[in-house]
DNA sequence: CTGAACTTTCAGAAAGTATTGAAATCTTGA
DNA sequence: TCAAGATTTCAATACTTTCTGAAAGTTCAG
C-alpha cells in the first residue's frame, strides 16, 4: 500500500513539532506525540498506536505519556470493553504548556531575589540585579493574567 | 588568600544562573557569564577576566560572548589605551532575552498554520489544530505589548 | 481466578551538545 | 611597521540527554 501525499506531509508536520519542542528545551518525543494527537483522524489514540505511527519504542512512549499526563497536557481515557487505555489532548493543553514555560520566570525572579539579598549586605552596586529582578517580577504577575484574558475571549466567542 | 563567605555565595549565584539557563534550553555558560556581569563590582569585564573567574576556556567564553552580543544582550566596549575589549550587560538585556524566548511562540503559530493548511484539503477535523493556532496567535500578539507596558512603567518611575 | 494483553521501569546504547585546547588570525600600543 | 597580546576557530573530547529493548509488573475479559 502506497503512502499518500497527505500522509507524507502529516508526518513532516509531526516531525517538525518534535524539532520545535526540542529547540524550546523539551524532548522531541513530546512534540511528536502532541503533533500526532493534533492531527489524527481519531482524537483518542492508544500507546501502541502512537508507538507504531511514530516508529518509537513502547518504553519511550510510556515515559512521554506519563510526563504529558502529569503536566495535564494529555488525558488518559479508559474505554470499557477495551483493554488498552486511550490518550487525548486535554482541553487546557496549550495554556498548560504555556504556563509550564512561564514558570521559569518565577524561578529567575527567585534567583534574582537571592542575589539581591546577597549584595545588600555588601556595598556593591545592586542596580543591575534590581532591574533584572523587577522585570521578571512584572512578567511573573502578567502571565496568568494573559491566560485569563485568553480564556475570557474564548468564552465570549461561544455565546 | 582565603575566599570570603560573600565570594562563595556569589559563585553559587553565578552557577545557579548557569543551571537555570540550561534548564530553560540555553547553554550553561550563557547563564554564568550573565550572572557574573550582574554582580561583579566592575560592570565592564574582559573576556580574560570572565574566563578566569568562571574557570572556563578562552574559546567557550569567546563563543558565548559572540552569541550574547549578537542577541543584543551584552555590549562590547572598547577602552582606549587598553588592548582587551570589555563586555557589559546591555540596557535592554532582559527584554531582549524575554523576546528571544517569546519568538518561539511565533514559530509554533507558524507550524500550526502549516498544519491547518494541510488538513483543510482533507475532510479531517481541524478544531484541535485551530485552537492550538489561535492560542499562540494571541500570545504572539500580546508579548510585544507586554514589553511596551513594562518600558512605559519604567519611564514613569524615572520622573 | 487465570492468563493474555498492556504498561512501566530501568540499564545501557545511541545521539546530541557543550567545552576544551591549540593553532591561526587579528588588533593595537609603541 | 611590528611584536605582544587578544580573539576566533574548529577538531577532538567530555558530558548530557534521549531512546531502546527486555524484563517485571499490572490489568481486565473470560
Amino acid at each position: 500500500m502506497s503512502v499518500s501525499r497527505l500522509e507524507v506531509r502529516e508526518r513532516h508536520f509531526v516531525e517538525e513539532l518534535g524539532a520545535l519542542f526540542s529547540e524550546a528545551g523539551g524532548a522531541p518525543m513530546m512534540g511528536r506525540v502532541l503533533g500526532r494527537l493534533l492531527i489524527a483522524a481519531e482524537p483518542v489514540q492508544t500507546a501502541a498506536e502512537l508507538a507504531d505511527y511514530l516508529d518509537a519504542s513502547a518504553g519511550s512512549i510510556s515515559t512521554t505519556l506519563r510526563q504529558l499526563t502529569q503536566a495535564r497536557v494529555v488525558r488518559k481515557v479508559r474505554i470499557p470493553g477495551q483493554r488498552a487505555a486511550g490518550y487525548r489532548l486535554a482541553e487546557t493543553a496549550w495554556t498548560d504548556v504555556f504556563m509550564m514555560k512561564a514558570h521559569m520566570n518565577t524561578i529567575f525572579r527567585e534567583a534574582a531575589a537571592k542575589g539581591l539579598e546577597l549584595l545588600e549586605a555588601s556595598d556593591r552596586d545592586t542596580s543591575r540585579l534590581k532591574y533584572f529582578h523587577d522585570f521578571y517580577a512584572f512578567v511573573e504577575r502578567r502571565m496568568p493574567q494573559l491566560v485569563d484574558e485568553w480564556l475570557a475571549s474564548q468564552a465570549q466567542e461561544e455565546s
